[in-house]
DNA sequence: CGGATCACGCAC
DNA sequence: AGCGTACGTGATCCTT
């Protein structure tokens, strides 16, 4: 018996610990709720029972009774059984409210109640540890599957999981060290691959039988196979061995973050919250270097390498479950999600070619640049502050690092030592109590009408962008040039804690991201973006191939807002970028439209690209929430425009009267968070927002422009990544072939001379995606925009039939 | 000194 | 008083 012991209100602890409850099915531990009463004695705890204290209050009355030490937190006492009077134990967790304003307690909750449940099975926290063996073939493993089948006459679930030397297959030295599959619940079967002894000894899977065992594992129709981030092992074992899986049914990874892309996802988290395994690689990660795996002894590696899979064959049953509640979400998985990782498989194993000399010659280029600049900027220090960083600024040199620290500009703009300016903007923390002032170059612009200020701008501008250029996406990128000479970014479908990685990856609102490197950040307005995106050429007798949604968000916020005024405007071919541009231009939008294709006047047609490029940000920013302070700001950042706070209000007012739909859709969305915790997009993806309950004024007005924001943004990019899934259904002959995606647009190689029939066709994909299939009419056609060339800095608009 | 945090700049 | 989502780099803070 687990007696949960809180000072809850019984719907709360219900609501709670009931659902958790629930995610042990079929094996619901016995348990009861003991509610809290001041002054009374603590819960009588028998031999061989559990007593959850949730909350500081009941752990106040342990410390009172002698049954727990004073002076402690309950961080600090969690995961520590404390032994009650009768010989039972007490377990330590955080109070049920923590979890209304801090939602991240739910899955600790969670977790100390797993671990409750396990003390009172086994009498012990250590961690349950599956059935893990070496195995010379999967002979055993598929006899056993065969046997399930004849039984049931259904596909088997199977989880595989591999351990590799490093974490990328692109060398050709590298080679995966053992691979994993669970069929029964606790038990692994492993293969060892690696060059130690210890491990039955096995024949190599490049050919031969066991090559035949892994290859029917992986392609039979008796089975599905199941794993955690599943896209690394499969691109491991297409690129080693040559197997195409074609039966991956679910990801866990991909899962657990669809139903709450709030947590740090990863499998140890996940066996934690759904399964008796929870930490089984706590004490493997601490003590050994998952870097290089081949080197980690046998004995050591087995239950790291079957636990993984023995811990993910639960947690898929546990998600699975949650899953099919969600009729809509399920589709989305099953309908685009899940073939979207497998696309993004194919995507990653191409890789980008780049030009390794033309990035070397940049390179020279960008630090002369920096050279010139530096010594620019140097000059314009007055002659104290030179002396006075004398030291520093040698020492920083002579490390080939930036003499100009941001604390020496500092004091040169901001104190009376240098310019003594009173800055406009702050950075959010405080120094030392201190308001510390922004060296944004968007800040510092504005100090222009100081001569100084405005040659040190202009040089600090130089040479920060150059510095940037270089750091990052010339060094910074070479440092992922892989044997083959191409870059191969891994990209995120999921957000979670990834091996290999420090911080969390992926996104909370369905897009992607992409790093090692950050292919979706390359420059593409900047000074060097030019020279830059020259260094991406296409390979020898093909051409790049780039397609887009034609302004793909705002015509979903159309569609989903149902807002008349854009949706006529799109029928009729308007272009609503332009439409702010002309307002913040000041200029009628008809004399604005005629300067973009002004037949003799061609500053006219760029000043019309300036206004319209510098109106996008700003018809974003009023569409996802932005105040009319924040437009003002805006307006005087980026146009030099000083808007008086009415004239600001004035124009955000005269945007929503345009479009008086969006103000409903803004409203509609924060009734439905605040009644549901959570959104929508129209093709069934869920962003949770549980902080809108918070007490936090600001963290509550966040979620609700959050949830503004995420349905438009998750389902743009959902769309990018289903088109992507049905072009490599399409066309899977090798000819197009996609290389990289940037949220609303799509990188692909394409045979020389074809580029009309190309872009046609995957324009066509995009634009006539089956929404039927997910239960969404949208009011609008998505066209798509094409354009194509021979390398990343000349690409040109191909003309389409609609 | 190494890790954590902050600020910034880049993309959409 | 606040548009949103990312990743990578360098400076600085912080702790041992």
């Amino acid at each position: 018996m687990i007696t949960i012991w809180s000072t809850a209100q019984p719907k709360l602890v219900s609501e709670t610990f009931g659902r958790m409850l629930k995610g042990f099915r079929p094996n619901v531990p016995k348990h009861q709720f003991h509610l809290y009463k001041e002054d009374a004695e603590p819960p009588v705890v028998p031999t061989g029972e559990v007593c959850l204290v949730a909350g500081a209050k009941p752990l106040a009355v342990l410390q009172k009774a002698g049954l727990a030490p004073k002076g402690r937190t309950i961080t600090s006492l969690r995961e520590k059984p404390l032994k009650s009077p009768n010989n039972g134990s007490f377990l330590m967790t955080f109070d049920p409210h923590s979890i209304a304003n801090d939602p991240p307690n739910y899955d600790i909750l969670l977790c100390d109640l797993r671990l409750a449940d396990r003390l009172q099975r086994t009498g012990s926290t250590e961690v349950l540890a599956g059935n893990c063996k070496w195995v010379p073939n999967f002979s055993e493993l598929i006899e056993g599957i065969a046997s399930d089948y004849a039984q049931t006459g259904k596909p088997v679930d199977v989880t595989v999981d591999t351990e590799t030397m490093g974490f990328y297959p692109w060398y050709p030295d590298r080679d995966i060290v053992s691979i994993s599959f669970t069929h029964k619940r606790g038990e692994a079967h492993v293969l060892y691959l690696g060059d130690l002894p210890g491990a039955e000894k096995v024949v190599e899977p490049q050919n031969g039988s066991v090559w035949d065992q892994v290859n029917w594992l992986l392609t039979s129709d008796r089975v599905k196979i199941r794993a955690a981030n599943g896209k690394y092992d499969m691109i491991w074992i297409a690129e080693k061995w040559g197997i195409e899986c074609t039966n991956f049914s679910m990801d866990t990874m991909l899962v657990g973050s669809l139903l709450d892309e709030n947590r740090s996802n990863s499998l140890n988290l996940h066996a934690k919250l759904f399964t008796p395994y929870g930490g089984y690689d706590d004490a493997f990660n601490q003590t050994q270097d998952k870097g290089a795996m081949e080197k980690i002894p046998p004995e050591k590696l087995l239950p790291y390498a079957g636990g993984d899979t023995i811990a993910a064959q639960d947690v898929a049953d546990t998600l699975k479950a949650d899953l099919l509640h969600d009729d809509d979400l399920t589709r989305f998985y099953v309908t685009i999600l899940h073939p979207a990782a497998r696309a993004f498989e194919k995507v990653e194993r191409r890789g980008l070619v780049i030009d390794k000399e033309k990035f070397e010659v940049l390179g020279d280029d960008l630090r002369k640049t920096i050279k010139q600049t530096q010594d620019v900027a140097l000059g314009l220090l007055p002659q104290k502050m030179r002396i006075k960083y004398k030291d520093r600024i040698e020492d920083q040199i002579a490390q080939g690092k930036n003499p100009l620290l941001p604390s020496i500009l500092q004091e040169f703009f901001f104190t009376p030592h240098g310019l003594n300016l009173k800055p406009y903007e702050v950075t959010p923390k405080l120094k030392n109590g201190q308001p510390v002032p922004s060296m944004k170059k968007s800040h510092l612009r504005q100090f222009e009408h100081v001569p100084t200020a405005k040659a040190m701008v202009a040089a600090l501008t130089e040479l920060d962008a150059a510095s940037k250029t270089l750091s990052t996406f010339v060094e910074g990128f070479l440092k992922h040039l892989r044997p083959d000479m191409r870059l191969h970014p891994t990209y995120f479908l999921a957000h979670g804690d990834f091996d290999g990685y420090d911080d969390d990856a992926g996104t909370v609102t369905g897009r992607l991201s992409a790093k090692d490197p950050a292919i979706q950040t390359v420059p593409k307005k900047t000074k060097w973006a030019k020279r830059l995106r020259e260094c991406f050429p296409s390979p020898p007798k093909k051409k790049l191939l780039s397609c887009d949604f034609s302004q793909g968000e705002l015509k979903v916020v159309a569609c989903v807002a149902n807002e008349k005024t854009m949706l006529k405007a799109y029928e009729d071919g308007l272009d609503l970028h332009a439409l702010t541009g002309a307002q913040m231009a000041q200029v009628d939008i008809k004399e604005f439209l005629s300067w973009k294709d002004h037949p003799h006047d061609k500053e006219l047609a760029a000043a019309f690209e300036k206004h319209r490029g510098n109106a996008k940000p700003c018809n974003f920013g009023l569409l996802y929430g932005m105040s009319a302070e924040g437009f003002q700001k805006y307006a005087w950042a980026s146009y030099n425009i000083m808007l008086s706070i009415e004239e600001a209000t004035e124009m955000r007012n005269a945007f929503f009267t345009l479009y008086p739909g969006l103000l409903g859709y803004h409203d509609d969305m924060r009734k439905l968070v605040k009644t549901f915790k959570m959104v929508r997009t129209p093709l069934g993806r869920i962003r949770h927002l549980p902080t809108i309950d918070s007490w936090d004024r600001q963290a509550r007005s966040s979620a609700e422009r959050q949830a503004i924001n995420s349905p438009i943004q998750g389902c743009l990019t959902d769309m990018m990544i289903w088109a992507i899934a049905l072009l490599e259904d399409a066309y899977p002959g090798g000819e197009l072939e996609i290389v990289a995606m940037i949220h609303d647009a799509l990188i692909a190689y394409i045979p020389e001379g074809e580029e009309q029939l190309w872009a046609q066709r995957v324009t066509d994909v995009m634009s006539s995606l089956p929404f039927d299939k997910v239960g969404w009419k949208p009011q609008l056609k998505f066209t798509a925009d094409a354009e194509a060339g021979p390398d990343l800095a000349h690409m040109s608009k191909i003309k389409l039939v609609a």
